[in-house]
DNA sequence: ACTCGAATAT
DNA sequence: CATATTCGAG
């Protein structure tokens, strides 16, 4: 089972797009502390960088001292199944009702993503849904929802029957930490010192590596068992994401 | 000023 | 068809 997760996080990690741009976001949110504790290397000392990146514009001259304004054309996002799939869960944790483009972005935290692309999928992704419920039960599967058909539609999606407001039911978070050195313990123990410290209230930061600096985001949240996989392996990934019963 | 979201464009 | 962009609300 522990295999699963790397294996989706691997598959994952090779579906991220726009390699180039980082939405500079939570660079705000983002303590001295945890700065220096996710110190980014990206030296790549085990793991390239493959990303199935999509044709870029960029050809030579661009960097240069022309800086990489985020304005630029991006590549067309392409919704892989994994892609939507942590889509949808971002969906289901923040409560269908309540998850709006920016929100469900900040909560998938991919690099590259922006609120347009997830504006543009959800607008899809209701359509669907409606579709769905409209269509009765009757499995009629038209020939064009196979994307949205490779993820399970949480079942309070599907009923506008109030209730399941759902909202901190789960706590959705991930951390994946690269370190391959003997930062590791050191790093959890930055993790928990934040997530303890603030636990009462709230926020635990997330932290996902990318190019070139830390992604954190906070959200109320209690940390479960990272401490485990982190201990276990030098680069590791945990999702804290749906898993109801486990 | 910002973000949603339906409509529209590519 | 899938995704992007526009633009009028709130």
């Amino acid at each position: 089972m522990r295999e699963e997760d790397s294996n989706w996080f691997a598959k994952w990690e090779e579906e991220l797009p726009s390699p180039e741009e980082l939405i500079p976001l939570t660079q705000s949110l983002i303590t001295p502390d945890l700065a220096i504790a996710f110190d980014l290397r990206n030296e790549n000392s085990g793991q390239p960088q493959p990303q199935t990146t999509p044709p870029q514009p960029n050809s030579s001259a661009e960097f240069a001292g022309d800086e990489p304004a985020r304005t630029r054309k991006r590549p067309r996002l392409v919704w892989t199944p994994q892609l939507h799939k942590r889509f949808v869960e971002a969906v289901a944790h923040l409560g269908i009702k309540s998850a709006v483009p920016k929100t469900i972005m900040q909560l998938m935290s991919v690099d590259g993503l922006t609120r347009e692309n997830v504006a543009s999928h959800l607008q899809k992704y209701r359509l669907y849904l409606n579709r769905m419920q409209s269509g009765g039960g009757g499995g009629n599967v038209g020939g064009s929802d196979h994307l949205f058909a490779s993820s399970p539609v949480p079942s309070h999606f599907l009923h506008p029957t109030s209730r399941q407001s759902s909202e901190n039911h789960f706590i959705p978070s991930f951390v994946q930490i690269s370190t391959q050195q003997p930062q590791s313990q050191f790093l959890h123990r930055q993790i928990s010192a934040v997530n303890f410290s603030k636990a009462t209230d709230q926020p635990l930061f997330l932290a996902r590596q990318s190019q070139q600096q830390p992604v954190l985001r906070h959200l109320h949240s209690q940390v479960t068992n990272y401490t485990e996989d982190l201990e276990t392996g030098a680069k590791t990934v945990l999702t804290l994401f749906p898993t109801r019963n486990d």
